[in-house]
DNA sequence: CTGAAAGCGCTTACAG
DNA sequence: CTGAAAGCGCTTACAG
């Protein structure tokens, strides 16, 4: 019931609570023989040191916080899987703040800070100047995780959504193919915004003519709109933004006798186990979710462990990305 | 850069810092109109007490552990979406726990205890002794979810898988359906033992013999054995523990030329929304995951605010399951 | 209703 | 290499 303090340890090991101290901060600095004992004694009584009296006297908490904009995607809790391995790794602990209303995002920050971490981990779908501002007020080094940083401040890891899907087009033109709609969200994201550029970059350069349409995230609404698009058009290749809205519409396609990938082949942007799950098998981008939640992490302790992160220009960090080609294309 | 002190605050308001103190954390012994100042001096500065020094004074976090075994099954994530929902409304914090590794669990659960959380919701696939011993030498309240306590001592917050799972089996015995499967997960899990029980016993019941087996939670290898498997069997109805693996199944038996619903009717436990993006539609159960992580976090936090929580009778809260009939059945 | 003071459990200069 | 002491930023009896 009652922990075992500092205070324990160093009575029990005829040391000053200094010692102890410095045992498990600064092992280097204590005797080898004084410090065996100590920690024999320490593993003996099971001492754990109080994270919160550890936190005020260091002004450190080895903690990070984790903000994303929700847990239900696949890909985030993929990347917090990611980020715990290297959180682990480093010592860390995460403390997870999830900011469902973007209304609320300034309040949510103020917590965040007021919990003294040691650094944090930003997911944000939409990037407001508002957004950057509070980022660069923050007093711990903050690292963006799958969204780009356009300040040269503010550290990231992402990957080149805009080039990935530009060599997505880019491949389906040389492939033959010239009519191809892209499928973006209602809602708009950061990252989907990027992906529509370099659709329709690859588009131009081809002289096709791009074509785009926003879907519901909502899986009855998506399947009105896609049956309502098919009865007046007749892609010969879908990009789609998200995969539970591909294998939406390939199942629309089916019912409606469209053979995918015969008649309309179908690319999500995300490898999510969805994507395996489908019948056909989804196509699609293969972003390495986990890495990017495991870099970031491993980035954002180096720029912790740096007094001089905040003036230093900050990395962006890209991921090679890949295109995993199943059952949905030809 | 630096963060505003109580003192700050005590400072421009002219009053003592204990009278800061007690604004926030006692706010009725305080007359209102100090009270008032004091509160606007406060939002003028964003002043926002150090979660640390709080902590060790008060001996109490404000913040509680989630500790779950992964995090990428989507009904975790749900889960704690519950939580934080929960959490949020009473002014909790989350910090998490990932324990991916049962025979690190012990280290986690020390790890979780020294981070002076208040409380703490635990999410484990398997309850062992060793288990409910960690856990009931814990200095805070600990309430289970998602899992059944064996122990009084011990509060939990559950759907009665057993129940559920036996009376989707009688209700599809008294369909008519004689050749009814039980598909389990290799990995024992507490959870789908309990599923398997309720499938047992309604097929006893029924004078029926029960037909157990078990699958990888690998989607290649699970199609593997759905094709073993049907070679030689031909039953009419597969109740299956996992979505994902219910939907490899419908998968392999389309491709087989087994129509689902006609030939092979098929049943989830859960309603993730793969449940939804699978052509057919899966009949699932409908546990309601994220009241089950609200609940849990509402449960605990009485536990948190009562003295004498754990000399007191837990309580197990049982949730009400639904069944979504849908495509996949008939 | 309010203030002065002790104390929460650590860390880290500063001496030695 | 080690100890005594100050201090981290709060909370909360205790007086008044």
């Amino acid at each position: 019931m009652n922990q075992t303090k500092i205070y324990d340890i160093a009575g029990a090991a005829g040391v000053s609570l200094a010692t102890v101290s410095r045992v498990l901060n600064h092992p280097e600095k204590v005797k080898e023989a004084t410090r065996n004992k100590v920690l024999r004694i320490i593993k003996d009584k099971g001492y754990k040191p109080n994270a919160n009296a550890r936190g005020l006297a260091s002004r450190k908490s080895t903690t990070v916080a984790v903000v994303i904009p929700e847990l239900s995607r696949a890909s985030v809790a993929e990347m917090i899987q990611g980020i715990d391995d290297a959180a682990k790794k480093y010592g860390y602990t995460i403390r997870l703040f999830i900011n469902r209303d973007q209304a609320l995002q300034e309040d949510l920050w103020g917590e965040v800070i007021a919990s003294s971490v040691d650094g944090i981990l930003f997911m944000n779908d939409e990037m407001t100047k508002e957004t950057y501002r509070q980022v660069e007020y923050t007093p711990v080094p903050v690292v963006f995780v799958n969204s780009l940083s356009q300040k040269d401040t503010i550290g990231s890891v992402c990957v080149d959504y805009e080039d990935c899907s530009y060599s997505i087009t880019k491949e389906m033109i040389n492939r033959g193919n010239k009519r191809i709609v892209f499928v973006g969200t209602e809602h708009k994201y950061t990252l989907n915004e990027m992906k529509e550029r370099g659709y329709k970059r690859a588009m131009v350069e081809a002289g096709l003519e791009p074509e785009v349409i926003y879907s519901s995230g909502n899986i009855d609404k998506n399947e009105v709109f896609f049956n309502n698009y098919l009865d007046n058009n007749k892609p010969e290749v879908a990009l789609v933004v998200r995969d539970s809205m591909a294998i939406s519409l390939m199942n629309i396609a089916n019912k409606r006798g469209i053979k995918v990938p015969d008649m309309l082949q179908v690319i999500g942007f995300q490898n999510t186990r969805y994507a395996l799950l489908s019948n056909p098998k989804l196509t699609c981008a293969e972003i390495p979710i986990y890495e990017m939640g495991n870099k970031a992490m491993s980035y954002l302790t180096e720029l912790m462990k740096d007094e001089n992160a905040n003036r230093r220009k900050a990395n962006k960090i890209l991921l090679a990305y890949d295109i995993c080609w199943r059952e949905s294309t030809k």
